[in-house]
DNA sequence: CTTGATCGTTATCGGCAATAGCAATATGGA
DNA sequence: TCCATATTGCTATTGCCGATAACGATCAAG
């Protein structure tokens, strides 16, 4: 069957992000995680105190969406929220989250590096400047 | 704010096929399409007379998301479902859906190009092998 | 002190993909 | 030729991710 679609970088790049996601969610599924919750973890972690609001800008993800998100994660007993001051939260970590996260951040360093494996050597230095070329 | 994520190859994937899928969806949805249907009708221009389930295994979509997807085809008078036995239907452009898939390629074609225009000369050419081996 | 921005939140929607199941048909081996 | 098996198109439902619009409350700057 004649598929002149896989031609297209932007056709290949949805492709490629698809099938690696996918993966990943399967992964992190085995911890009871989704891939923006880890995203999540990992920037409250580095950042204790931030704001919700602050976490979705950095992830691109509307205020709106942080809200269930954050919900899953608190009544997991990962994060706390703590009030800052009459109006925002501060996140932090709990010791669950610390714990959970430490194993997800395993999961996610070998899924990475299984992703870089199975692209040719000469090719591989290229892949992240040229995705973040893309998006930043 | 310190963010460890966009150093990962994987959460730059996703970043990056998020932003410019945002793109495409919104310079095909000016002619009314959405970007897996711009797909099919591809598939459909270059193998008339395919059937619903191979076109789905092509693009990785299940049979089952293929109904609604071509049912807007067909009542948007782009494709026409023909019998080719008892049990299977040969899709095929109408003209209406020949013209349509004229435009839309220019469009297409255009946003690709933007795409790699976007990245840096010295990765451009790795960019597509380097996607086609995380998912091929 | 008021105006405008920001925060968290609710509710709702759209696009894409996955699963399970079903009736009808096709196909290949006994 | 007959029958088990696979395939086709389809329904119905679910999940994930993202987008939008709106709200009250609060903060910050003029």
């Amino acid at each position: 069957m004649h598929d002149p679609l896989p031609a297209f970088p932007g056709y290949a790049l949805r492709r490629a992000a698809n099938a690696t996601a996918a993966e990943l969610a399967s992964r992190l599924g085995a911890l009871g995680l989704r891939q923006s919750e880890f995203s999540a973890l990992m920037l409250i972690a580095e950042n204790p105190g931030v704001t919700a609001s602050a976490v979705g800008r950095a992830l691109d993800i509307q205020r709106a969406n942080m809200v269930p998100l954050l919900n899953r994660l608190e009544s997991g007993g990962l994060i706390a929220r703590r009030p800052l001051d009459g109006k925002s939260l501060g996140l932090d970590l709990t010791d669950e989250g610390r714990r959970v996260l430490g194993q997800a951040r395993q999961v996610v360093e070998a899924f990475e590096a299984d992703l870089l494996a199975r692209v040719p050597a000469q090719h591989r230095a290229h892949l992240l400047p040229a995705l973040e070329a893309l998006w930043r």
